[in-house]
DNA sequence: ACAGGTACTTGACAAATATCAATCGAAATC
DNA sequence: GATTTCGATTGATATTTGTCAAGTACCTGT
């Protein structure tokens, strides 16, 4: 594996401290592949055969039941999927798809169980993305369970807006992604968007424009327990 | 802290393996207490003081926007609640109460900090049970995406009389928190409870019995990446 | 430049879900 | 035993959300 991959993925906060020997017998079984957008690269339901890095590019992940397809998240560089399965040996909940040009890092899980089984630094590395994995999911469910619709895609611009720290930015996903996100259909995205109209928010292709951050606030009432992503 | 408590405590997969000085550590500072039902232990925004562990009864955990409020899990004997608040020295993203008398262990959040950091075998033990709950907020995460509400109280149902192994059984929680559990008005799941009964489910009170589970099956298709909460 | 596909939008309609008000019924209190 | 209280239910209605069937805009590859 090319030298400049091991270095960036020796950085990340889940490696940054193990054993160098550790890091070495995880790296011997590691390959980094660059997939073309749209490949499966994990069903739900498959072994965790594999800790995912992202190194470049975005994936999403999503889940089927019945018929029925949802996003669940989408990971962007530098951050690994797939973690809690690999760790506890059972098959993984979320399939994964390229969403772009993606360069990704493959670790067997055999060996990712085995260091974490002696290394007691990335055992603690791993607690804490995994603590923070487990809060990004409760706030969605708490997005999710108390807010509307209109409510969700209020947020979801404020969170956006203050990412980009600017009240003009551009969607980085597709609408229909978005709503799947967001847990509704593309039609009534569309719909909430025009229902946003009335407190400043412009819509033009993926260009979004927010004139009055303060009215939009105002009716989207954010809350750092549900909208902050950084704890 | 009496002798009892403490091997309890011991016992529990989160601190089996532990050096026992570690153990020692975190037991001198833990206090047990009973509390009374419908006593709030914990409000969501507050800091991460205490790990609590229920060791009798049982606790709601819920989550508060705008007025609007939901149940997000219950917590039985014997496990922990709050742990990656305590972890991530985040604030708690949900309330707790108790729901019946419970006795609840508190270990202060910056003793199981510092043994984190030392003990191997702990965070591991850590790694696993955050593992296991994030699986557990993904499942529900699918749950609530990818059906509706019907088919959630379905398949509650089916997860349910799995558990007591019974087509028969009592509910073990108020209908209120249950619609609130499966994100829903309590009106609502009145209503969903008659829209099962062509599907062989028969309520009287808190008792339910099911006379064709197969038939409850077809309707509620049960999958094991969103329903076995075993792995 | 053009054709074809794909995402997005829109309108009409249907289904799901929430809300409000009233009532019922069982458990707790006096 | 009567009363009170609170959760559960029911009916009527409103709102939200989804579905279906167009039509439009945009991108892509030839």
């Amino acid at each position: 594996m090319p030298e400049t991959y091991r270095a960036e993925i020796r950085q990340l906060d889940l490696f940054a401290d193990m054993e160098d020997s550790n890091f070495e017998t995880l790296m011997r079984g590691t390959y980094v592949q660059t997939f073309p957008p749209r490949i499966d690269l994990i069903t739900e339901g498959d072994p965790s055969d594999f800790l995912h890095i992202v190194l470049s590019g975005s994936v999403d992940l999503f889940a089927c039941w019945n018929g029925r397809e949802t996003s669940m998240a989408t990971v962007r560089p530098v951050s690994t999927f797939i973690l809690a399965a690999t760790i506890r040996e059972a098959p993984n909940l979320m399939s994964a798809r390229t969403l772009e040009k993606s360069r990704i890092a493959l670790l067997p899980s055999e060996d990712v169980r085995a260091v974490f089984d002696t290394d007691g630094a990335f055992a603690r590395a791993i607690v804490r993305e995994l603590a923070q994995c487990y809060r990004t999911v409760v706030k969605n469910t708490k997005d999710l369970k108390l807010r509307t619709s209109l409510e969700r895609l209020a947020n979801y611009l404020i969170r956006h807006s203050a990412r980009t720290a600017s009240s003009e930015f551009e969607l980085n996903m597709e609408k229909r992604r978005l709503a799947a996100f967001l847990g509704m259909t593309p039609e009534n995205l569309s719909r909430a968007f025009k229902g946003l109209e009335p407190y400043g928010v412009k819509v033009s292709g993926s260009n979004i424009s927010i004139s009055d951050p303060d009215d939009l606030a105002r009716f989207a009432k954010p809350d750092l327990l549900i909208d902050d992503y950084s704890t």
